[in-house]
DNA sequence: ACAAAAGTGTTATTTGTACACCCATGC
DNA sequence: GCATGGGTGTACAAATAACACTTTTGT
């Protein structure tokens, strides 16, 4: 990145995860020149021969410590001057995490709470805002949620999920049921361990049938 | 476009419009080197100090004989390979025109049945495809369709026109207490005139109400 | 025994779907 | 007077929303 060429492009990743009720984004300690000790995104610059599809797999590649699921378009960047030395314009993509990958410690790299970010380059928090809003509006289909939770959770867990996403609550009943009636939920054998009460039944997510489910 | 840069961006326009059953889009008949006397989208460079919204609303003037509303944007198309002579990446966006408008005669540009294309400049037949994939599927919110039809429309005209888009029948009173229960679409004072039957009322959108409706 | 969350069913309301006839007009 | 599309209501089914108590377990 010595000289600038006339036009960047770029894809930036808005990685969400989940834990504590708090939706959490995974930033990076940038160490390249504008950027060096500030926080953002993610991103990958795409190359001459590439397409976005290959640099995004690029960028899933770099960030495997967090096996990150694939990724969603939702917007694109591209005020003349958001980057301070060239023309970048970048294509915004949202990608999943599972709670355990956060525990991984990886130099540079650190979980956010949603609520509790700190200054970002260029449009970056900007990106994390328009990434939410993508996800609450427009997809009716909520297949993804499942990639933010552990493989065995609650079906209290799986509420409060989507209740933090959401911003609102559900009723307990309705919600269960409604979630059974999609079919993709299945208990597993298992029941929570250690707590100080009845103990939970541990459902998983089916994925062939989830596949299904998102093919309408 | 003489000398090619390494990598340019662009906009290009699928412009629908709805008549006689039929959704139309608008084609170029290009003129400039690659792509001399081929039929593709109408396209625009995204220039050195341009945002993208910018070059959207230079493509807005371009075609404005045709009084084009507000663009959606769908999607990206990338592919390394796409342009014969250089590296251009594109977004797509989605218009809209009155149907009144496709009378203007401009030369080079023409209106296609969109189930009646001609071959397309790279990947553009693709991109008209996907483009009403997207609407169909990513906006429940169907505010879009009223800048489809004319100023004053019937309410059956109005059903024809969902059902070209969503490829089905609905039925005739469901369809209407559903529309009217949204309160955007009103009766004006006039009728059809010169048909051989029961004059219709003719209905128009409030576009304050619209607006509203569109910020859920 | 008590605190804390798990788990479970019924009723009322709202929304969606299916369906058929009379009306006004131009020819 | 007849062909053509305009306009309207009702009954049933399905989905959603509201709501409270018993069970299990660890301390």
């Amino acid at each position: 990145m010595a000289n600038y060429p006339e036009l960047s492009l770029s894809v930036e990743a808005v990685v969400f995860s989940y834990a504590n009720k708090t939706i959490k984004v995974l930033l990076q300690l940038h160490d390249e020149k504008p950027f060096r000790d500030q926080w953002g995104l993610p991103f990958q610059l795409v190359k001459e021969n590439e397409s976005l599809e290959k640099t995004t797999d690029k960028i899933r590649q770099k960030l495997n410590k967090y096996s990150i699921a694939s990724g969603i378009q939702s917007s694109i960047y591209s005020h003349p001057k958001r980057h301070p030395k060239t023309r970048l314009v970048s294509i915004s993509m949202i990608f999943f995490a599972k709670p355990h990958t956060m525990e991984i410690a990886a130099p540079s790299y650190r979980w956010f709470d949603l609520n509790e970010l700190p200054s970002l380059i260029m449009d970056h928090s900007l990106q994390i805002k328009d990434a939410l809003k993508f996800l609450q509006t427009f997809t009716q289909n909520h297949t993804w949620v499942y990639d933010l939770l552990p493989d065995r959770f609650t079906l209290t867990q799986l509420q409060e999920c989507f209740e933090t996403i959401y911003g609102k609550p559900y009723d307990k009943r309705n919600f269960r049921k409604k979630i059974m009636s999609y079919g993709f939920i299945k208990p597993s054998r298992e029941k929570q361990k250690g707590v100080a009460h009845k103990a939970a039944t541990l459902y998983f997510a089916d994925k062939k049938k989830l596949e299904k489910f998102q093919a309408l």
